[in-house]
DNA sequence: ATTGTTTGTAGAATTAATTCTACTGTTATA
DNA sequence: TATAACAGTAGAATTAATTCTACAAACAAT
C-alpha cells in the first residue's frame, strides 16, 4: 500500500478537522452492514480524529461490549438482524445513563426521530442526508461532553395516544391489511364514514400511508 | 489531522493488497447513501490503491457523468433516490458494452442476483456481506477476472425469487407504501398494468394484502 | 419446430376508496 | 356558561384501484 494514496485520500478528498486532545472519546458503531460500519468508522477517524472506535453488528455483540468496554458514545442502528435496538436501548440507558446516543437508521427523520426520543435519545441522524450534514451531526456528537439530560419521557408524544375510541378500532382493522370495504362491514358503517376515521387516524399520527402507520404502531407497541 | 491516525487505518485495519501498475482503472459509484458511497471510495482506495473514483447519488446524476467521462467500472446501487437503476442498465449496457458493471445492493443475492443477470451482469453483491467478501468481490470485480458462482445460497422456497424483473421493481414501490397511480406515474405505465403486476406479485408471493406482503418481504429480506 | 407459459402492456367495465361537506352530540376550556 | 374543539356519522361527487380480457413478444419445454 502507498503513502501516497492515502495522502490523496487525505489531502484531496476530506475536510481537515482539529482534533481536541483534552477528549478521549471511545466510541462504539452498532450495524449489521460491514459497509456502514467501515465507512462511518474511516469517516470518523479521517475528517474528525477521533481513532478510538470498535464495531459489532448484532444486539448481543453490542450488550457484550458495552460490559466488556467503558464507552462514551454509542451509534446505532435500529435494525440488527438479531433484533431491534429498541427493546433493549431502555436497559442500556438505564445501565449506562452517561452513554450517548445517536441513532443511525434508513428511516426518515420526521418520523422516527421525534420518536426514539421517548427512549430517551436525542441524535438522530438519517442515513440518506448529504455529507456535509453528517460531519456536522457526528461532530457535534461527538464534541458534546455533557451527558444529554433529557426531558423526561412524555408518553404524551405518542400519536397513538391522541386516538380516539373508534380511531382505535378501525386502526386495529387496518394494521391487519384489512380494507375499508371490509371494515365498513364488519362494523355496520358507510365505507365513507370509515374512510374519514381513517383520515383522521393519518393525520393525527403524521403517517403517510399504511407502511408507515404499521412501522408507527410497531415502533410505539400498539397492538389492538 | 495526523498521519498517524491514517498509519493506524492502514496497518490495523486493512488487509494491504498489492496493486497492479499496468490497469488504470476509472470507477464510478452510484449510491444514494453518501455513508456508502464515501465508505466504498475510501475501502477501494485504501485497501485496494484505486485512486480515481467519481461518485453520484442519483440515475440522473450517473448518466451524465457517464456522458462526461470514460469510465471502466460502475458500481451501482439498485434504487437510487430518483429511479430505479434496473430501468436505466439497459440503456446503458447498449452505449457502454464495455463497461463493467457491479451491482451492491441491499438485497439478497438469490432475489435480485438473477434477476440482474438478465440485463447481462455478472457482479452481484449484498451489501451484507462481510468484509473478506466484500474486498475479494471488489478485487476481482476491478481486476476483471470471472466472477465466481455462490451456489451456497439454496432458499429454494422464497417467494421472491419467482418475480420477474418488472414485478421487483414495482414491489419495490409497493413495500414502501405508494400507490397504484403514483408507480404508474413514476415508471410511465397505466394504472391498469400496475394493478395487473401488482395482481400477480400477491399470486406469486401468497400474500393476502400489503401488510402480509410487507412481513413476507420482511422475512425473506426483501426489503428495499 | 411446435406448443405451452411467462412477461409486459392496456382498454373497458366495475368496484373500492377518498374527499369535501355537513350535521349532531360530547367534552374541554376560557 | 358560552364556545370552541373533537367525535361519530354519512351523502354526493370524485378519484384510485381492481378485474377481466386480450395480445404480442420472450422463453421454456417437448
Amino acid at each position: 500500500m502507498e503513502i501516497r494514496a492515502l495522502m490523496n485520500v487525505l489531502t484531496n478528498e476530506l475536510p481537515a478537522v482539529k482534533l481536541n486532545p483534552v477528549m478521549q472519546p471511545k466510541i462504539l458503531i452498532a450495524d449489521d452492514h460491514s459497509m456502514i460500519r467501515k465507512g462511518l468508522k474511516l469517516h470518523v477517524q479521517l475528517t474528525l480524529g477521533f481513532t478510538d472506535i470498535d464495531e459489532v453488528a448484532t444486539c448481543n455483540e453490542l450488550m457484550k461490549e458495552l460490559v466488556k468496554n467503558k464507552y462514551t458514545h454509542l451509534i446505532l442502528d435500529i435494525i440488527l438482524s438479531d433484533g431491534n435496538t429498541l427493546e433493549v436501548i431502555p436497559n442500556i440507558r438505564r445501565v449506562y445513563p452517561d452513554l450517548n446516543i445517536l441513532v443511525f437508521s434508513m428511516q426518515p427523520a420526521e418520523i422516527y426521530g421525534e420518536a426514539v426520543k421517548q427512549y430517551g435519545i436525542n441524535y438522530y441522524m438519517s442515513k440518506a442526508v448529504g455529507e456535509e450534514e453528517m460531519i456536522q451531526t457526528l461532530q457535534k456528537f461527538i464534541h458534546n461532553e455533557t451527558p444529554h439530560k433529557r426531558t423526561d419521557i412524555h408518553h404524551q408524544d405518542n400519536p397513538f395516544k391522541t386516538l380516539a375510541p373508534r380511531e382505535l378500532e378501525i386502526l386495529h382493522y387496518v394494521l391487519k391489511g384489512i380494507g375499508t370495504k371490509e371494515i365498513s362491514e364488519n362494523l355496520n358503517l358507510k365505507m365513507n364514514t370509515v374512510s374519514t376515521i381513517k383520515t383522521r387516524i393519518y393525520e393525527k399520527t403524521n403517517a403517510g400511508n399504511i407502511k408507515e402507520l404499521i412501522e408507527l404502531a410497531t415502533l410505539y407497541n400498539v397492538n389492538y
